[in-house]
DNA sequence: AAGGTTGATGAAACTAGTTACATCTGTCAA
DNA sequence: TTGACAGATGTAACTAGTTTCATCAACCTT
């Protein structure tokens, strides 16, 4: 067992590369970053080295000079509803298109939880961050400011907002599904959503509603958001001595909560009551009856902003807002309101 | 507008702090690492000018010399199944207690994109993987045992595997689904599961149903592990002249799927046929009527598949298996059969 | 008072890449 | 034939940290 025999010495460097090359290491930097300029032979000679060699150049030294660490953080508020996990998918297949990794970090809804992982991305050398809705702590903002790291919103659209933002009109979408209950003769609407506070998309989907009272009235209940939630507050509108005919939960996943917990209670949905939601999760479309919604193109979103992100990186150039389209989809959770027509 | 008046410069590095604080740069290094051996004025010193400074020390600097680069990565089938969302959540908010961040990429369940995968992972410095299940291709075993990272496979339990594992016995899981039918009495039951290629959890839980078939008969039916994929199973049973007095789905997500398929039949669960899923998610207790089904314990998967690597790394042994205890939900889509008390 | 030990710090080498600049060779035009 | 210039490659400095070894002062021992 002579020393030189040992199997796994460690990585090969760019150094080794060289010497077995018979070149200077600039030589072997070239065949790696610009092959062009390299004589054709050599060239040969180089990747026969790095091939035999197994060399892989190491991301730390190239991140050192490059400043280049070519990963990217998103921070959601929980991996435990769909839509954040569908969106996290597209933009992580997107993504990795132009050699970028993603990492995750998820915040619990919290501000201060979302300063403080911010803080770990950046210091860790993370290019750019994907971040939800438009509020957040004074901490993160000085955070962003001072790294001025790009920073994409996503899930909220405002064009007038401080980072460029990508999303759709969560006001319009609420306004959107509440019209579609008003057209079916809708009068007695309860709407169901998820905390208001420190959640800004909520409080944009609501604002949308009070804007459009469309000569209805609705009374509203607060709940988690997540099936449980939502069941939970089925049970609440049924002990209530309002019945509403029709139920808009602003997400999908407290809509299908409500869903079951109204059957739970034999409350039949659309006879006795309409019911409807707002994302477009998978689940909707295949529960029983299937649920009216209204689409948010999360996968998309997830994309367009993987793209965006990397090219504000690469160009240094902050990319304009988009604004992604919501749209209704018409199911079998809503009826006509049959009260109306006696 | 003097030249020294520019704002942000960059980031400061250890030698601006050195300069600043009137140390070397290894008293800023010391200050860093080991700060107790620093005399407490130097410390101070030093801290101040830190502070001052705004100075993070450069990940990437750090990794080049430690070859710590403070992350793992994970390879997932998908984030569209709850599953792994919640195994990921977990996984995520145990690593970061470690100072370890988390790079999340989807493998779509295909080997050789996931052994792609894998070696970006490793190429881009991970100091760590977590993979699901123990089958893999040979290129991606080739990248384990040559660059001996740390792996540790969950989903599954195998104490004779080549990588240890963190997981439930899967086999058993789908034993205990089975036993529980056969003992309220049903003998026709269908079995509803995903692709047996490629998903070696699947081959385990339908391996647990052959060995086990308790003088009962069972057919099976193969779909996509999706809502959709449960529902199109259901509308196959249905239109089958089979007619099961039970249907066990190898997951929850399927359960749901078929849940849904066969309440859009008219046909009523549990009165017309008993349904159970396995892995209990969120959206199992909260159907209607409530899904018996097997619970995984997903989170605690994620728990320990962060402390078992994270020491590992850090202690450089290897951890042993963990078998986690799997344990029957009862609930209500399952029903005594009444055909047999007759 | 000389010698030994300890504690604190600094100089410089080291990690693994990139890159500015220098050098050498060969072709082509004047 | 000489000078200009392009093409290919090498040397060495640079990135931002860590780490080894050397230095020096202070204290303790004999």
């Amino acid at each position: 067992m002579a020393r030189k025999d040992r199997v796994q010495k460690k990585r090969a460097n760019l150094r080794d590369v060289a010497k077995a090359a018979g070149v200077s290491v600039a030589t072997v930097s070239r065949v790696l970053n610009e092959p062009g300029v390299v004589k054709k032979d050599t060239l040969e000679k180089v990747q026969k080295a790095i091939a035999e060699l197994r060399f892989v150049p190491s991301a730390a030294a190239r991140a050192i000079n490059s400043g280049r660490t070519r990963f990217v953080g998103a921070l959601v508020p929980t991996l435990d509803n769909a839509i954040f996990a569908r969106f996290l998918a597209a933009l992580e297949r997107k993504l990795s298109e132009d050699g970028l990794s993603l990492i995750v970090a998820t915040t619990d809804s919290d501000l201060e939880v979302e300063a403080t992982k911010a803080k770990e991305l950046v210091d860790i050398g993370a290019e750019g961050l994907i971040i939800t809705g438009a509020t957040h702590s004074t901490e993160f903002h000085d955070l962003i400011e001072r790294t001025m790291i790009p920073t994409i919103i996503t899930s909220y659209f405002d064009d007038t907002s401080l980072f460029p933002t990508i999303g759709y009109d969560n006001k319009a979408a609420a306004q959107m599904a509440l019209r579609h209950l008003v057209e079916l003769g809708h009068r007695r609407i309860v709407v169901v959503h998820g905390p208001a506070h420190n959640n800004d998309r909520t409080r944009a989907r609501l604002s949308g509603l009070d804007a459009a009272h469309l000569n209805g009235e609705f009374t509203s209940v607060e709940t988690e958001i997540s099936l449980q939630g939502g069941s939970e507050a089925a049970a609440r509108i049924v002990s209530n001595s309002y019945k509403p005919d029709a139920i808009l939960c602003l997400s999908d996943v407290v809509a299908l909560g409500v869903l079951f917990g109204l059957q739970s209670e034999g409350i039949s949905v659309p006879k006795d009551v309409s019911l409807m939601g707002l994302d477009d999760l998978p689940s909707s479309a295949v529960a029983v009856p299937s649920l009216t919604t209204v689409h948010l193109p999360v996968s998309q979103m997830g994309e367009r902003a993987a793209v965006a992100l990397a090219r504000w990186i690469s160009t240094q150039k902050r990319p304009e807002a988009e604004k992604l389209g919501a749209r209704l989809i018409e199911r079998k959770s809503t009826i006509r309101n049959a009260a109306l027509d006696k």
